[in-house]
Formats: C-alpha cells, structure tokens, sequence
DNA sequence: TAAATATGACTGACCGGTCAGTCATATTGC
DNA sequence: GCAATATGACTGACCGGTCAGTCATATTTA
C-alpha cells in the first residue's frame, strides 16, 4: 500500500510535525525537510523536558520518523542539541553583530536592546534554547564551549564596542561596563532563570523587569 | 528464644541507661554524625555530577556507607537534597535578615553584601548548592518552591526593605530596586552561572565583577 | 534490481529504591 | 563477671523501569 499515493505528494510532505502522510513517498524535497523536521521536534522535547531527560523516542514521535531515522542525521544525542542551539541563536547573534548602532546614545541603544530581547527570545523559544544551555551546560562541556564560542564572545564584543564608544563621549561615569559587559545582559539571564524556576508562585514582567534595570543603571526618574 | 523474652519486658524496656535520644543500640554519637556524613557526601557528589546525574551508591561510599543506610534518614533522593539546601542556605539567609543595617547608605551595605557574598556563598561550597538548585530546579517543582520560600522570598524581602528605606533618603533617583529587589542580586546569579559554565575558558573575578556593577549603578567614578 | 532510506524491536548499561539477612552492641539472667 | 539473648542499625544483592544507540529487515527511489 505504499505506492498508492504516487509520488508527486513529495514537496509538502515535510513541514511541521503533524503533516507526516503515512509513510512512504519521500522525494528529496521531503527528505531535505525531514532534517529540519527532527530539529524542531527536539527543540519541542528538550524544551518541555529538558535535554537530559528528554527522549528521542519522543523527539522522533513528535517529528514522525522513526528512531533510528534520526540517527541518519545525526551521530547522537548531543550533536542533535549543539545543532539545535546553533540554528536558533546563531542567526539572532548575526542580526545583533549586523544591526547599525551609529552613535546612538547608550540609553536608546539598551532599549532597543530590551525590545528586542522581549520579542526575539523571550517571548519564543529561544529563551527555552538559552535556558537549556544554561542549565544542562555545566554538565556537557562541549555545549558549553560552543555556545561561548558562538554566542557569548560575539555578543560581549558588540556590547563592549558600545559600552566603550558611550565611556568616549561621555555617557558613563566609569568602564565598569567596558571589563564586564555581562552586566548588560545579566537582568536578561536573571529573568530567564527566573521565569524557569519560580514562574509559578510569582511570574515576573520581563519588559518592566528590564526597563527597571535602565532606569537604575541611566537614573532615569520613574514615572 | 522463646522464653528468654517474658517477664522483665515491662519494666525496664525505656528507663535505664538509655534515657536520651530514642537511639537504637549503636552509638549515639557515631550515628548522630552519619546523617553529616551523608549531606555532606551528597554535596561533593551532586556538586561535581549533578542532582540528576549523582549516584546514591556514590553518595553512600563517599559517606562510607552503605547504600541502604541513606533511606534509614532520608526517604527519598529528592528530600536530601532538600536537606543538603536547608542546611547550607538557611543559616546565611538568617544572618542576613538578623543584620543589623540601621541607617546606613545603601551603597555601603551593598558593599558590604558583596564581599559577604564573596566570602560566605562564592568562596565556598554554597555556589554549587545555589549553581544546583538554578540548574536542576527546572526539573524539580518541589526544590524549586522551597527555594523560593526559604530563601528567594525572605532575600527579597530584605532588599525591598533597604531598597525602601534609600529612596527615602533619597539614595536612589527611582523605585526601581523596590519593584525589583531581584536586580541587586542578578551579577551574584550571573556570576554563579558563568562559573558553572565557561570558568574553563575565562574566569570570573566575582567581587571585581560584582563591584564593577556597583559602580555602574551608583556611579562612582573609576579608579 | 541495486542502492539509498527508513523502521522499530532489541540490547546493554544504568540507577533509584527495597528488603531479607547480618552482626555489633545492649540487656538480662545467674 | 559473663554467657545467653534481644535489638535494630546496617548491608548489598536484587528488582523494575528507563533509554541511548544498534542493526536486521523492509520500503522507496533510480
């Protein structure tokens, strides 16, 4: 009963989890999808369950393939989830890198930053991806590497261009931001820890959370 | 044996000797000890594995005993750890609501916080409890909440206050840090994390770091 | 039909928690 | 004092369940 569908069904096939038509008829279309297929049903798993508890018999239920399939893409666990961080925050770390910054003042330039965080990580996915390299890292050393590789030098190098450029005409008291352009983004780390952790018993604002964190550090009056 | 048990049960069962503790028949003393010695060989081993990845049969040699003895003082895995969290963290939590503030700045007493962090909670074994419970407490709803009574709320409540008393005197331009107690404490966070994760390949000077905030936030003028 | 793909039953290793039995020590009897 | 007896803390083999990764077989493509 394989066939029946010719072959055609091809191109479509492949999108999202549920799609899935009962087997058979793959054409290369489909088969190039199955890959992204995999990926995103492993970002679905680890981010409900974590990596380490996660399963692949789960993440291959959830993509529609077999187990073993995805052992075709990938040689195991771990290199499926170092290829889940990279397609997720890489392309959001090039965007930052390529973003024109001019010489907007530091202020305006954090909010963007905030508004941007708020929309592009925390309010998708991308804040489960992040959560799970911070939570599970310690503990595979490789991930950790490679997420400071691929996010965490490129992101502190654009800050502390900024951060440098505000201590020259004068926007900053001090280069406390120049050595530690961390403390840019701790309030967002903070919050996604936060929110992993204690969500339920007190959900946290992350956009007043962060704004919070400009007004202390620019003296803004509240309002 | 039959007969041996009769008559004498009476009596003397409880009164003698034995008055103290309900004790069983092994010493007191050695057995008192051997619920430490288990914490503590759960805290070196949950501290380099991992709460999830940490063996009881590894916890039970390093305590230097046997497997079974664990569940005669503790039901189950989750509940020493629980343990191991009071017994580190609650006396710190104390002494910070037991200090004496008065009506000190505020950038004094953060000053004074962070070197009391530094000493007390970095400098020691405490940073992989706290590292552990950020970590694992995703996975773990109980530990996340008792968490967050024991010590997330009660430091918090802490900070609101000082942060309150500051915008009284005018220390602070907004209220910020009383909305959001959690900002004074986000570079300790971070710092613990950063240490967990990418130590290997640039460490952290936490009270240069941790001061560094400071002077972002208060302003002061580099050296 | 051969090659490329996909499948899912299966294997081996792991580990939390259990429990029947052991034995060090306390108590009793004389 | 000390042998007989009682106690319960302690032990570790074992059980049940889980899961990453394998591979013989089946399906699809060319």
């Amino acid at each position: 009963m394989k066939r029946a569908r010719k072959k055609s069904a091809a191109g479509r096939g492949k999108g999202g989890v549920a799609a899935a038509p009962r087997r058979g008829v793959r054409s290369r279309a489909a088969q190039a999808g199955k890959r992204e297929a995999i990926l995103s049903a492993a970002l679905e798993e680890f981010s409900t369950r974590g990596f380490a508890a996660g399963r692949l018999e789960d993440v291959a239920r959830r993509a529609g393939v077999a187990k073993g399939t995805i052992y075709l893409y990938f040689p195991d666990k771990e290199t499926l989830f170092q290829e889940l961080v990279r397609a997720e925050l890489s392309p959001v770390v090039a965007a930052l890198e390529a973003a024109p910054v001019g010489d907007l003042p530091l202020r305006v330039v954090a909010e963007r930053l905030v508004t941007m965080f708020a929309r592009e990580i925390f309010g998708t996915h991308r804040k489960d991806v992040i959560r799970l390299v911070l939570t599970e890292g310690p503990r595979f050393p490789a991930i950790g590497e490679f997420y400071y590789r691929e996010v965490v030098e490129r992101v502190m190098a654009v800050i502390r261009g900024m951060a440098q450029r505000a201590v020259e005409r004068g926007e900053l008291p001090n280069d406390a931001l120049v050595r530690f352009p961390q403390l840019l983004g701790a309030p967002g780390i903070v919050a996604i820890i936060w929110s992993g952790l204690f969500d339920r018993w007190a959900k946290i604002d992350v956009e007043a959370f962060m704004r919070a964190y400009l007004d202390l550090v620019f003296g803004r009056r509240a309002a």
